[in-house]
Formats: C-alpha cells, sequence, structure tokens
DNA sequence: CATGAATGAGTTTTCATTCAT
DNA sequence: CATGAATGAAAACTCATTCAT
C-alpha cells in the first residue's frame, strides 16, 4: 500500500469513527453530513470522496461496526452453554453497546433495505445461538416444549423495546438495560423453564 | 348545522382522511403539509387554517384514531375474561388496523414527548387489562407465578416488534399480525400455562 | 338614518375602536387584520366590508383619532399666550396619549404618503401654535432672536425621540414623557430665553 | 490569499454591497433574502451559507459599516475643539452616508435589542465628544450654562427627525442634511451661545 | 486526493384579501 | 349586510450533493 493509498485509508477510518459517534449522539436520521464532516475537521466534499452519498456511509458504518460488535458477542456467548449465562453475558454486552444499539433499535425500521437485510442477518446469527441453547434445554428435558425461534423473538423484542424506548425508561445517565435486566432474566427464564 | 359549517367539517375531515393515508403511506415524519395539501386538491394554507401546526395535525389524527380504536378494544375485551379469548380478540383487532399501527410502532419513538405519552396511556390501559386477566389466571392456579408486568411487556413488545418490521415480515399485501398472530398466540400461551 | 345603516355605523366603529387598542398594544405594522376582527368578535370579513384594505383602515383610524386628539390639545392651546404655560400643557396631555403617540412616532416613516401627510399636517397646526407663542416672546424682547421653526423643531424632534425610544427609556409602566418632561421644558427654556 | 478564499472573499462581500444597497432602498425590514440573493445572482441558499441569519447580516452590515463611520467621523471631530467646526463636520459626514442613516432612523426602534444596543453605543461615543465641548464652552463662558447631555440629545434628536424624514422633506435626489445643515447649525449655536 | 463554496429544491408557517353562503 | 373558509404568494431557513480550484 503507497502513501496514498495509506492516507486515503485513514481518512476514511476517521470519517467512520467520527460518523459513529453523531450516529450515538443524535441518530443517523438527525445527523448531516456537515456536522459529521466538520467534527472530522475535515471537507464536507472529502467525505462524499469516500463514501459516494449519505446513505452508504450508514450501511459503511453500521457494517464495519456490527461485524467487529457481532464478533465479539458471538466470541463471548460461544463459551456459554447454558441459557442463563448466556443471557447475562448478552445483556453485559448490550449494557456496553447500550449507546449504539438504543439508536439501532429506533431506527433500523428507516434504514436502506439492504442496511436493514445486513443488520438483521446480523442479529439473526446471534438469535440462532440462543436458540440452539433452548432446542437442547428442550431435548434434555429442562425447558418447556416450545418453539425456539418463537420464544427467542419475544426476548429480543423486549430487549428492542427497552432499547428504543432508552429516553423515557433510564433516569439520568443509567443504563436501560442495566434497569431491566434481572427482571427480564428472571421472567424469561421463569418463562420457558419446567417446574 | 348550516351549509358553511358543514363544508368546514368536509375539509376538515377531508383533511384527517388525507393526512391519515399519507401517514399511512410514507409515515408521519416524512410526508410534508405541501404533500398533504395537494393530495386533498387544497391549498396549502388551507391545511393551517384547521390545524396550526404540523404536530397538532399529527397529534390531532392519531389522537381521534386511538380513541376510537381504545373505545372498540376495551369494549371487546372488557367481555373477555380469560387470557386466551382476550389475546384472539386484541390481535384481531390489531390485524385490522394494522396500517395505522406499524406506522405508529416505527415512529413512536420520534415524537414529541406530549403525543408519545398520550399515546402510550392509551396503551397502558390495554396492557393493564390483559395484566388484570393474568393476575386473576395466577390466583386460580392457572398460570405461573410470573411478574404480570413483565409477561404483557414480552407480549406487547413482540407485537410491536412485528409491527414495526412489517415490511420485511409480510409477503404481499399481507397482514403482519395474520402472518404471526398464531404462534405468537401459542407461544405466549404455553409460556406462562402452567404444566 | 335607518336601522340598517346605524347598525353599519355601529361595527364601524367597534372596528375602528378595537383597531386602536391594537395599534397602540403592538403597533399597525405588526397588528394582523385578523387579530383586529378576532378581538372584535366580528368576522374577518366584516372588516373588509367596512375598510377595503388594511391600509385605509389605518388611515380612517389615525384620522379619526388624530382629529379629536387634536380638537382637545388646540382647545387646551389655545388658552396658554406664554411659551412656559403651553409647554406644560402640550407634554401633559402628549404623557396621558403617549401609548398612542410612543407607536406613532416609531411608525409614522412607514405609513402611506397620504396619511402621513395627514398626521403631519396636524401636528403643524400644534406646532405653528407654538412657533406664534416664540415669536411673540421675541417681539416682547423676552426670547432670543431665533428662527422659531427651527426651535419649534428642535422641541418636536425630541420629544418625538423620546416617544419612539419609550421601550428603551421607560421603565416599567412608566411614562417617558413622564419621566423627561422637566429636564426638557428647562433646558428648553434655558435656551431660547433670553439672559 | 488562495483563489478559494479570495473567492469567498468576493461573493461575501458581493452579499454585503447588494445587501446595503437593497437595504438602503427598502430598509433592512422589508428587504427579503431572496430579493438580496437574486439581486446579487447568487443561489439563495448561498446567503446563509455566508450569514446563518437575515439578523446576523444586517448586524455584520450595520456593525461594518458604523465602525468604518464611527473611525472616520471620530477622527475629524477629534481635530474640532469649538462646537461650530465639530457640528459642521459631523453634518458633511452624515451628508455623505446619509443614504444609509437615513434607514437607520426610520428603524432603529424595530431592530433587534442586542442590534439597537451596539448601534446607540456607537452614537454615544460621538454624543459624548459633542457633550465635552460643550462642557468647556461652557466652563469658557462662552455658552450658556445648560445640561450639555439635554442640549446633544436635542441636537441629535432633531438631526435624527430629519433623516428618518427623508422622503418628505428632501426634494429629488438632494440630501436633507444638506437641505437643513445650516439652518440647524445657525439656531443651535444662538441657542446654546451666550449673548 | 482534498477542499469548501455554491447550489436549489424543499421545509413549515403567515396573512391580506376574496367570495360563496 | 355579515360571515368565515379558502386562497396562494410570500417568508426564512436547511441540507445532501456537485465541481472548480
Amino acid at each position: 500500500m503507497n502513501k496514498r493509498t495509506e492516507q486515503k485509508q485513514n481518512t476514511r477510518q476517521l470519517i467512520l469513527r467520527t460518523a459513529k459517534a453523531c450516529f450515538i449522539d443524535k441518530g443517523f436520521l438527525e445527523t448531516t453530513t456537515a456536522e459529521i464532516a466538520s467534527r472530522a475537521e475535515i471537507a464536507h466534499g472529502t467525505l462524499f470522496l469516500h463514501f459516494k452519498t449519505k446513505e452508504i456511509l450508514i450501511v459503511e458504518i453500521l457494517d464495519n461496526e456490527l461485524e467487529q460488535v457481532n464478533d465479539k458477542i458471538q466470541t463471548l456467548i460461544a463459551r456459554t452453554a447454558d441459557i442463563s449465562s448466556a443471557l447475562k453475558v448478552y445483556l453485559d454486552f448490550l449494557e456496553r453497546e447500550e449507546d449504539l444499539f438504543s439508536v439501532l433499535a429506533r431506527e433500523l425500521p428507516f434504514y436502506p433495505d439492504a442496511l436493514r437485510g445486513k443488520i438483521l442477518f446480523r442479529e439473526a446469527i446471534i438469535r440462532n445461538h440462543f436458540q440452539q441453547i433452548i432446542k437442547e434445554g428442550i431435548n434434555r428435558d429442562e425447558l418447556r416444549d416450545i418453539d425456539p425461534i418463537q420464544a427467542i423473538t419475544f426476548l429480543f423484542s423486549t430487549l428492542n423495546y427497552y432499547l428504543s424506548m432508552r429516553k423515557i425508561f433510564r433516569e439520568e445517565q443509567e443504563s436501560v438495560i442495566g434497569k431491566f435486566r434481572d427482571k427480564v432474566i428472571k421472567t424469561f427464564l421463569q418463562l420457558i423453564e419446567k417446574g
């Protein structure tokens, strides 16, 4: 890689980092390209040199971000074979990345189709892990004989709900997930466990 | 009512109808006042004669709509004392009003505080009804000893999730709620029922 | 005068009264025709039945008002033959009508030519009275040999200045004229008097 | 300075020039941003690139203009120690800048507080200079023992009056100040001088 | 490759005036 | 004669995108 290409990569990464920060602050829908550029201390036009449209930038940034995030969460969850630990690990993770995920939860329906598809695909991998654990639990006769897919939809929808309503539910700078994690885990386990 | 008042009411209703149609098509946030006016074939200024601001128009529509809707659903649900019938009635209802509710599910986090408050208040009344039924079920020892509030959050979050992701989940002009209602009901009942 | 004409006159007077009140509150330039109508509790269109345009209304109202006002002030001033009493009488009068005159002082340059002409004509009559008194004072060798017209321009300009800057100079609901009257009278007399 | 910066400065100056011309023609209050843009042959949006709001543009123009103007007048007046020369210098100056000052005289009461404050502050510096000269004149026993502040208010109010009524008083494209300068100077001197 | 000035279509809202009732 | 709903031409301001430098 020559110097020029390297420099280009640097700028590119700078834009991605800055855009993520803006995104976390106000969501992508309300972030303007001018704002990103000014916060990254680059020219407004430079942004369009790297990303032809605002939409392409959104896609890139979220894809990047979620790839990393997914890697992490998969590594973490892979080590957990029982549903209780998996839940804890996942909610810990969501709590740490809550700034990002609450924006995502709110804005997902407004993203361009392709992007939403990618995000949901990544989510599906995690969902799948939980579904497997549940299936095994059912097979071991520890869990009720429910549709694992549906059960996980209940769980993820609830987390999504809290995340998207973060403004309302959280007080001060507290975490929504932190606030509700114990109740959610407890109830979910009660619901699926036998006896 | 004289002809003038009648005519005014007509225009008002025309605006409300047209705006509702626009909102269902593109959401409240992306619909412009100019678009509503042109689709209603009235002058742009006329819209502001009837509704001082775009926000007031949105509130009016949703408030109107949700009042009717809430009345209906309360009447329907009031007659149901067991959770299974209540679920059926409620999902039937959501299915019929799905066009509106899917927009609402997506956009709720972006509405002005006051409006979001009103909507959530109305929802709370319905949630409460379900919570009561569940409490009674628990007391009669038919349902597991779970936190009714949490259980209902699971249910409503899931419905909200399907509604907000309608574009993705539904095929053709089919209803999302219709598509998932049986699975949702079945799983939810399985989860909360004893034995 | 039949009943219809009488009624029309009533409405006309009502509009004039109400418009004057609005005018005093916010000036004519910032008063809307809709506002006048609503405050008069008549239909917006009725206003245009009596006064074809907003401009015509302004002209009418100020003309009416200033005619009365002028009659009063002429009667009052006519009785005063020395400059000191005339000044006191005039400033007392301005203080009482300050609400109206401060708006006029500010907005006069923006009024339609014909109206401004009428207003200035009325003012000229009063100015003339002062000029006469000064002339006599000069003839009696009590006052310096100055151009009476210019002297009166100095006086009226100053009063106009205080009136137009009322917002800045007056504190609370106090009167600007009241606040400065003694200084103005004292200085003006010092300036024109001999010795 | 590179070509870009230069070009930007050009556009900025073009806007300022054009806006000043518009303002002189119709006043600040009645000039629209669209009009300035079209007269400057730039896009409407470009104007807001250089000046965030119309108010900022007005402030910028007046501040610029008045700074220059004040510097000039202070230099000129500073050299004059007797009231007569100071008056001549000041009126010459007003005559040259009459286009701008007559708009200012009319519109001042309608400007936003901050702007009006700045303008009055600048004026106060000049008023103060005159007051000093008068004080010294009084001390040297050449002028009557009057309140210098009041005397200067009489003078400035009169100039303000002529400026604001320019449309009426001036004939053709003649200057109002030019028309009245001799009379004003003469009368003012007569009024304040002893003997 | 980077810049950032310029664009222009779009946004909500206001208001004097008209005209069918 | 009175009504008041309807009009439509403004108004100030925003923002993703382009292109000459």
